[in-house]
DNA sequence: GATGAATGAGACTTCATTCAT
DNA sequence: AATGAATGAAGTCTCATTCAT
């Protein structure tokens, strides 16, 4: 490669960098600190740039804050369609979802001492940011209690719920692992809790 | 009664009142904007009383929001108490123990837009303040469980789980109920989720 | 004066004068540096005040800005009062009703390096602030100009403009007198100006 | 001419013009916008280059408007010239004058609602730039006066005026026009003026 | 006890100017 | 010559807290 094609790629390699570097460095100190905490000069100095420069990429800390959430439930919705693809038995697919979604999101926003307070910021992105990755989520789970009901697997009139009731409580149940204080606790209570309510299913 | 002594105590019950009405407004603030949205001099303004006097009665806005989680948590173990008094079979049992603790919190606190952000500036309050009704509460629902299992109604050798890991799933699964949109939500999935974990659990 | 009266008197003085205090330091600020060289900062230290103080006075700088406007314009207000009742024959009041309008300015405003800024930022502010004001000086100097007609010591005809022309004419030929480096020479070109059209409307 | 020559033709055309499309982009923005309002951002954009570019053609902001005011100052300066040859009587040519003076400033500053802080950031060049214009003007006016004087048209002893008194007179007579709403209003005060004063003088 | 005027640190944001490419 | 990403000083405004009365 010549001087001149490394050099550009560098330049490339460099702008398209400083964008992730603000994001990577923001997201960190988010999770640190918490957002209010966070002041756009912490943020700079943690990216290695001027203050000014952080509105060069983003309009307001608001929408920096936007673009975290965004790129976040990108990688959510990535890992969903991945475990949507796999081929496996109803309770390790559930296991998989679950994990897809809520593991992300635990292992990135929820283990900070400060989620409360992120997940409040970004609580009016929900609908917008978030929502078409839950949609997916939730039609995936519908999807496998459906085929765990055709395959006479489940029985839902044993609990008395309707099939939308029941993937409410399902994901409803698993999204209480969240509170677990370390990573390892969380994937033992969301085992627990998906074992129990799909034993609590079964014919 | 002389007049010193009235007046005495008329100035004690104002004293007292004050700070109570102090308490009021400021959780009524904290849930409609929020913890850093509400100002001290909203809350003054709310109250009827001047800024100062917040001062009189709370050492920081940190404090005052403390003294609200402790009155609220307060009102959770006497309702933790009262389920844990009643003599009922081992589900609305566990449903009323849940509805004690969870279903209080809902409606004080999860029930506001700005949960999250209360919860997260309460988060480090949560070891102190929490801790002693959290206690009574999982002995609760351990000593149900424990009592589910020596009466043979519950099996926790078939989902293969320990007494501490079942009460951890149970009660984990509970909390998912806490995200729901409104209270009549709360309370069905809260519902439903005890009867699917429990039913995963019966011998 | 006991010194509780003389306490209490000093207090509600001083509190009125705080308002004064930077309402003088701000305009002093603004002739001399002009409207955005003059920062709060600026003003909060020429008043011997903290910076948040102006914001317990005034909603914003804009606000400071239009509250002098406002002082300003009252004053010129019950300057052409005075000059409207005075009983004088038709150059000598016409002269007084200018100085009272034009000179008042002249002296406040336009004799600052800045003027011409302030005017601008006061601009959105005419229509509401200094409307009336200038209405009164209008229909002072239209009624004067009636009453010239109507004696006979004055004769549109000669020049055939309308009242309504000449009112204008008139008033608009001694605001040129403003643009005068000094107030002597506004003193001088004002009284040649009205001089000369008074004449050039003589009968 | 060589391919090497129409380049370098072409670039020095594409350089100047460049200069002039930065010029009138810029006048253009600051007479919607205002000085402070309109950013080197939004200059750059208007014409159609990079902001750094706007450096290389002038060394500030001020200096680009100062750039403009040179230009602006040279076109009225021909104007005056143009006026000044006019073989015309008194009234009609005084007027020539006046309109090639204030009519262009007008047209070109005064109408915009910046005019003000126009003027005012201009106000510091206004010795340098449009101080030899001026005279130019003031000595023309002054010709005229005298030559009214000379030929007993006009007579200054019946307002008891010296002669640069007069000249002083009119001309800030007629800088009264400059406040018009609109150009027909400004042609009609200045008209009016003009005819009141000369009216004033005349013998 | 009660008041509320005063404080001042600190937050977000803008923009004229520079400089490596 | 031309670019535009980067800079950082400076500005306006907020608000928890203090203290003299």
């Amino acid at each position: 490669m010549s001087k001149a094609q490394s050099s550009a790629a560098a330049q490339k390699t460099a702008g398209t960098d400083k964008r992730e570097v603000i994001l990577t460095a923001a997201l960190d100190l988010f999770r640190h600190y918490g957002y209010r905490r966070t002041s756009m000069e912490d943020i700079a100095r943690a990216a290695a740039v001027a203050k000014g420069t952080l509105y060069l990429y983003f309009k307001s800390k608001d929408e920096l804050f936007e673009a975290i959430c965004r790129s976040l439930a990108e990688q959510v919705g990535e890992g969903v369609a991945r475990a949507e693809a796999l081929d496996l038995p109803l309770e390790p697919k559930l296991t998989a979802l679950m994990e897809a979604k809520l593991g992300f999101v635990y292992r990135w926003i929820l283990s900070s001492p400060h989620a409360a307070e992120l997940v409040d910021s970004g609580s009016r992105l929900s609908e917008d940011v978030f929502g078409e990755v839950y949609d997916r989520f939730y039609n995936a789970v519908r999807h496998l209690v459906r085929g765990g009901v055709a395959s006479g697997e489940l029985d839902l009139n044993a609990v008395g719920l309707t099939e939308e009731a029941t993937v409410d409580a399902l994901i409803a149940a698993a999204y209480g692992a969240e509170k677990a204080p370390d990573e390892k606790m969380f994937h033992a209570r969301l085992t627990a809790i998906i074992k129990l309510t799909l034993r609590g299913l079964r014919a």
